[in-house]
DNA sequence: CTGAAAGCGCTAACAA
DNA sequence: TTGTTAGCGCTTTCAG
């Protein structure tokens, strides 16, 4: 029991003691076992992470932010992968759900019901995040993707762009992008305008396939003025396309994205894009499910966060 | 006993004992705890996973692989992050070893003495994955990345190309990218040649620092036929730089990197780069561990893979 | 096929 | 400041 009480430097323990105590462990290569501790603490320090993929450069920053913040409380995240499959999403939240983490992160805001009350039930902080709700399971960390695409429409409508088309991929399963283009065809709408054509494709978003696909809007005879792409890595496929064609950007005809990728920066032509904030996401997440979890903090509903509108070259 | 027996399906229980328990654990909501399973059973399913870092899509890349091997047995990913940092990851080691994971992977060969003594105390399989050793801890899994750069010097220098640049970051903790400058200039060395000019800092590796560096290379006197870039990441801002200044690739400079990422297949120039196997190097690292743990399959030394060459545009 | 006993390694609560 | 007792929720082992 001393020792117990020593190792994790718990007070009314004498320094001589903890001394003692320490050089055994040490001499031993005495390592504890955390699942009995957590077992007869009935705490553990596991945060319950899932995300769609990570073969998305997008997820892989999101959960850097996260593990950064949770990591730096000495929380221990644990995660699970959906591949954007709402089935595996509750077979990831049902497995993780058995080693009573302290808090859940789950991606996005369109779980299954009985996923919802799973997460509900079990009584722990649960924040999704990188979209918002009015209505989330607990606490909810993102931004809207509807409005995202909304204001991106309303901002290149404002500088004299009305001939539209999109590109994009996988929007079954890709639910936030497609919420993005719901917004903008919106906002097309609302000023009496549509999109002149759409290439979108049920494979997998990636650079290549923006590129072929910008292909088609190129190669069809309606003209394009612009073109909102469902992602950077899609826009600098297209941005590409565009160069082997010797299509002027943004004169020919503006790209627009979305993310803010590391890409898009390099690429010898800036597009137009809004920057989402997602290690910002995924750390705000973190400290927020930390701060509930070790400091007691009450439970925030719902933080917003803004993607930032980039035009680039487009003047 | 018997309810505890039928929700883990064992044999020995009455169909109908099964379908009365399951109605039951369906209808409370049951969720086991996997922390009292685990130190009952002395056996847990997990698999303690440590990546430098997130930010970089190399590793989520191969943690992708990892996941999909490990989820696909059953087994359990919890990861840590060294942050490059070899103490935060003997440090990692060390919080994940109380967790008492069934396997351990961890990036590379090159951790400290102390972090290799707690792991091969650990008595579970270890797998060391991305780089190669004739001295593993237990496995490894991945290539060599001297190597590898000296592959790439052989095969350019076979090609007539004799004046080489090189630009990197961060050598000093990205000790892959370092074994294979290394390796290169072996080669070069070999052959009686050496880099023309070096341009190398210790801040992170982006696109945008590789044509910042590709500016310096082209700025300075001495002319430079090739560059080899400690990455593609590097090597497609070297490329972005290039077509800013009209600098013709591969006619007046050729552009070597290295991994094969989905952007240098996208660039409007085919860069030469040899392409790292790293889906399939987690991949295999999860089925290694997998068949390890779950088969009890004797533990692969070494088990090596190889990365391709591609030239892109460069004949 | 089902159940009773013991114990996994630790910590909370209380006693000394 | 240190030690004793009980028990976390489950599984292993053995008995019926």
């Amino acid at each position: 029991m001393t020792a117990s009480r020593a190792l994790r430097r718990a007070k009314d323990v004498s320094p001589a003691t903890i001394a003692k105590v320490e050089a055994a462990a040490a001499s031993v290569g005495y390592v504890g076992n955390a699942l009995a501790q957590s077992l007869s603490s009935k705490r553990t320090d596991l945060v319950a992470v899932i995300m769609p993929s990570l073969t998305n450069t997008v997820f892989p920053e999101v959960l850097a932010g996260i593990a950064e913040a949770t990591e730096a409380r000495g929380l221990q995240p644990v995660f699970g992968l959906s591949e954007y499959d709402k089935q595996k999403e509750l077979k990831a939240i049902r497995s993780l759900l058995a080693w009573k983490p302290a808090a859940f992160l789950v991606p996005g805001v369109d779980q299954l019901d009985e996923a919802k009350k799973l997460l509900a039930d079990s009584g722990i902080p649960v924040v999704q995040v990188m979209d918002l709700t009015d209505d989330p399971i607990d606490s909810c960390v993102g931004f809207s993707h509807r409005q995202a695409g909304y204001d991106m429409a309303v901002a290149l409508l404002a500088k004299g762009v009305t001939r539209f088309g999109y590109v994009g991929a996988a929007l079954e399963r890709d639910l936030r992008a497609a919420k993005r283009r719901a917004g903008f065809a919106q906002a097309l709408e609302e000023q009496g305008h549509r999109f002149v054509c759409e290439y979108t494709v049920a494979s997998t978003a990636t650079m290549a396939l923006g590129g072929e696909l910008m292909g088609g809007v190129l190669d069809q005879s309606k003209p394009v003025e612009a073109v909102y792409f469902a992602n950077d890595d899609m826009a600098a496929g297209g941005v590409f396309e565009c160069l082997r064609r010797e299509v002027k950007v943004p004169d020919d005809v503006v790209i627009a994205g979305f993310n803010g990728l590391e890409v898009t920066d390099s690429l010898p032509v800036q597009i137009v894009t809004a920057r989402s904030p997602r290690y910002l996401m995924g750390l705000t997440a973190g400290e927020l499910v930390a701060s509930n979890v070790l400091d007691n903090t009450p439970r925030a509903r719902r933080i917003e966060l803004e993607p930032t509108l980039d035009f680039g070259d487009f003047h």
